[in-house]
DNA sequence: ATCGCCGATCGAATCGATTCGGCCTAGACT
DNA sequence: AGTCTAGGCCGAATCGATTCGATCGGCGAT
């Protein structure tokens, strides 16, 4: 009505200047009905002639219901999350399962902040989402979810809910890799976590802190450990990083009196800060400390060849993505559960005989 | 109407249960505009009891015009991309800049397919997109985002419209490090750059591949090192990856006799794919052959501390959203050039002396 | 020659929320 | 006491497309 310069065209201005009706000119457009080719070019002639750049999205999604994106939620910030390796081949895997829906990818962080008109997991226009290794701090977001009736798949997080999930045997895992060392003779053993709790909380494995602990991978890597140790102690991580895992070593092998002969990390990344942090202490690895990873990806700057349980972290990615899809066809969901392998490198040999 | 379980409640299903209109219920909810406490409790109450989650974005982005998601373009598949440490830096930097609107960032792939009903950038309910690395064979896209009215932001892509970009001295960069090489008496020098076209072709620096360059980037790079190399020529990369630059590189080195003492690489990942093929060779670096990256990045295994024009990856990211955000607000997009810095590492020296 | 059928098109309802203009009432001001 | 003001709330239009059911020719079958 206005002289406003260029109002967008919508699909009536199209279908009026096509001389067809609304109907017919969306249908030409979306394909799905039976228009004559005739109509259809007339259409898209009209379309071209207006600068009609094709159906708005927004409008679309309203009325079909569907947006045609998915959501990934990355416990950290998008920065934290892309630094690990293991996050951005389930990221990858993810891209890779949802393929045949023609999705995009939403990245999604849980920060914790319930920023009003943010686009968070409570309120994004997504079809599903994806939890990558989300802890139960996410309980009142995944109430939200299922009010909204949003399906929803984790990676290795313990939802607690009726999610579908992807995970690997994390205890069995943990325990080979342990039996492994014990095998080598190692007695004396420590283990440095992943956080235990959403406060990421960093310091020495206290009975309390296990008790209230909320991430079920690090809780159940480190039964998988103690099946074989028990007394096994050790420290826990404010993250997967070199950084921490250098920061841990430091306290666990400060003392040269008590030091372990070996050292379980619950993440490759930590497992090359615990090595980063022997040889600063003139330690050799795996001479006098051997280091055991987990995830089997390979370590930026790391000069060894890690020994860890190689988990298959695309696979899972793309499980879930697979999963995404069959819920959103209405099939009933399917968790799954991977295998992880140890693959033995050279940062693990026999302890030094005490002398 | 029908006994159908449950139709997810709507807000006129909140309005009619507290007993207020639908436009008084939704104030309650935006927040904006005059409602008096009780009511607003009275709603609230009604929702929960109702297990109503809150207004869906599909209809509230419709009816606002604005979808809050931020599309990030990557020229190729997501796996691609992230193993690039640039574009994760990058996309960390833009994940930072756009954060005051609290949008989410949806992953975009430019993979040429149109296929239908996906979401492409042709067809994502995106408020605006970020171009990252993309080459003119976005024209078609471009060229619908304008129509369709989306601002964007073009990182080291030379869109040829008029996009906001942002982007480094690739330039003066290069010539800086090609001085450098010279004044440590360097004349024979090769370069292996980064993908000419869309095809990607491989192969041998020819005039013909130069002049239907549509990569700026790797174009600007080139004339920088030309500028004080003049004859230099050498080999384009499918990619910016080890595999590539192994590739490159044995071709450069093949000939003892042909061999340049010094190879320039547009990345830091051709550099250390180059230095693993010149020491598959058995030659060595810096002795028999300096090399000169380009990025600044850390790259994975890499035994050497690369001598490298570091480029603010990150500072650029962030410049890209914040871009994004003027733009949405209004005001007028603005261009920025970032600097990049000399790193002299240990990959550069001498050429050794003729026999 | 007539009936039935199918494909092309059209009208109108619908998706679910936001928002503008108007109405009403209670308190404030003179 | 009368009127003005403003807060609080409501109705209805609107965002832009999809889709169901109805309509309308035209063509093959009987």
């Amino acid at each position: 009505m206005q002289p406003d310069a260029a109002q967008r065209p919508t699909l009536a201005d199209v279908a009026a200047r096509a001389g067809v009706s609304q109907s017919t000119a969306s249908l030409a457009f979306s394909g799905s009905g039976p228009v004559s080719d005739a109509t259809k070019q007339r259409v898209l002639a009209a379309a071209s002639d207006l600068g009609y750049a094709g159906p708005d999205p927004r409008a679309r999604s309203l009325r079909r219901g569907r947006s045609g994106i998915v959501g990934v939620v990355l416990e950290e910030r998008v920065r934290a999350a892309f630094l690990d390796p293991v996050k951005i081949q389930m990221l990858d895997g993810i891209s890779e399962g949802i393929a045949p829906l023609g999705a995009g990818l939403l990245l999604l962080t849980d920060t914790g902040e319930t920023d009003e008109s943010a686009v968070s997991i409570e309120s994004a226009p997504v079809d599903a989402v994806v939890l990558v290794g989300c802890s139960p701090r996410l309980g009142v977001s995944i109430e939200a979810l299922r009010r909204r009736g949003i399906p929803a798949v984790a990676i290795e997080g313990d939802t607690g809910e009726d999610i579908p999930e992807i995970s690997i045997d994390n205890l069995q895992a943990t325990r080979r890799g342990a039996e492994y060392l014990r095998q080598l003779g190692h007695t004396d053993v420590a283990i440095v976590t992943l956080p235990f709790d959403a406060a990421r909380t960093r310091g020495p494995l206290t009975e309390e802190l296990l008790r209230s602990s909320t991430a079920a991978t690090a809780s159940q890597r480190l039964a998988g450990a103690r099946e074989i140790f028990p007394e096994a102690t050790g420290r826990a991580a404010a993250a997967s990083s070199i950084e921490e895992g250098i920061e841990a070593a430091r306290a666990l092998l400060a003392d040269p009196a008590s030091r372990p002969t070996a050292i379980i990390a619950q993440s490759d990344l930590l497992a090359a800060g615990v090595i980063q942090a022997a040889e600063e202490l003139g330690m050799h690895v795996p001479g006098d400390v051997s280091v055991l990873g987990f995830d089997g990806i390979r370590v930026d700057g790391l000069q060894h060849d890690l020994t860890t349980l190689a988990q298959p972290s695309v696979a899972k990615g793309r499980a879930a993505g697979e999963a995404v899809v069959q819920m959103l066809s209405g099939e009933p969901p399917e968790s799954r559960c991977f295998t992880s392998t140890l693959h033995v490198g050279d940062t693990t040999a026999p302890p030094r005989a005490a002398c």
